[in-house]
DNA sequence: ATGCGTTATGTTCAACTGTGCATTACGGTA
DNA sequence: TACCGTAATGCACAGTTGAACATAACGCAT
């Protein structure tokens, strides 16, 4: 039934101290594993440093063993590299956010708003 | 598997002009079913009344009909009324938010963080 | 006529978020 | 040694969001 409006929704996996892991706090994980470094994976996403870096501590002060490991000095100024626990995180948020979007997209067929009820 | 995270998620529909029903503008809508005024209905979610107008207003311009008819002055000052439109946008919002409760729920069970995942 | 509580609307204020900028430490490289 | 780009961190600033406050219009009751 078409009704003009549309389903949509958030995902994130909730932590000790609020959110864990989240859409963009993933694509930021995997930007930094293919960049090497937070602040290129944050200049990829427009994306502030400062923004970027405090995401990446959230993520690291929740987890038991750190997602990224930074590394200060040396060649190219220094860098991060994802853990394997940062491999594993990305790997179960796309799991459960795939399932979601799935959800989401076959239930937003089923809006049963009405057809007297078309947006304006 | 326990791992101490948990999945968490936020639903809306979406109309022209960006959020038509959420969690709270649903409350909201039967709140003042409940109570008869869009300030009583306000007041007992602890909201201000100018932030409630301004929800009401939004599914209102959002919706062919409206979900709610106000009225100025008479008895008690006044009143706002739901429409059969508001009704079904009740009962439509709920049916998706219990089956995306659901999903959640289920899903939440399947995090595949690893137990050596457990947040610090 | 006056009073009352509500709708409807504008304006100001505080909290929160993210940006932008500055600074320090670091360790390879030229 | 001097330089470079990055991690790490603090601080000031702008945009957004909802709260709080102030009015005006309205129509029934007293």
């Amino acid at each position: 039934m078409r009704t003009g409006y549309r389903l949509r929704g958030r995902l994130w996996i909730e932590g000790p101290e609020g959110t864990f892991l989240g859409y963009g706090r993933v694509v930021l994980l995997e930007r930094i594993r293919e960049h090497g470094s937070i602040s290129a994976a944050a200049r990829s996403m427009e994306m502030s440093y400062r923004h970027a870096w405090k995401l990446v501590d959230s993520m690291n002060r929740q987890s038991r063993t750190p997602v990224v490991h930074g590394s200060t000095g040396g060649k190219g100024g220094g860098g991060a590299v994802l853990t394997e626990a940062g491999e594993r995180a990305i790997t179960c948020f796309w799991a459960a956010y795939g399932d979601f979007k799935a959800f989401i997209e076959a239930r937003s067929g089923t809006l049963a708003l009405g057809e007297h009820d078309i947006p304006r």
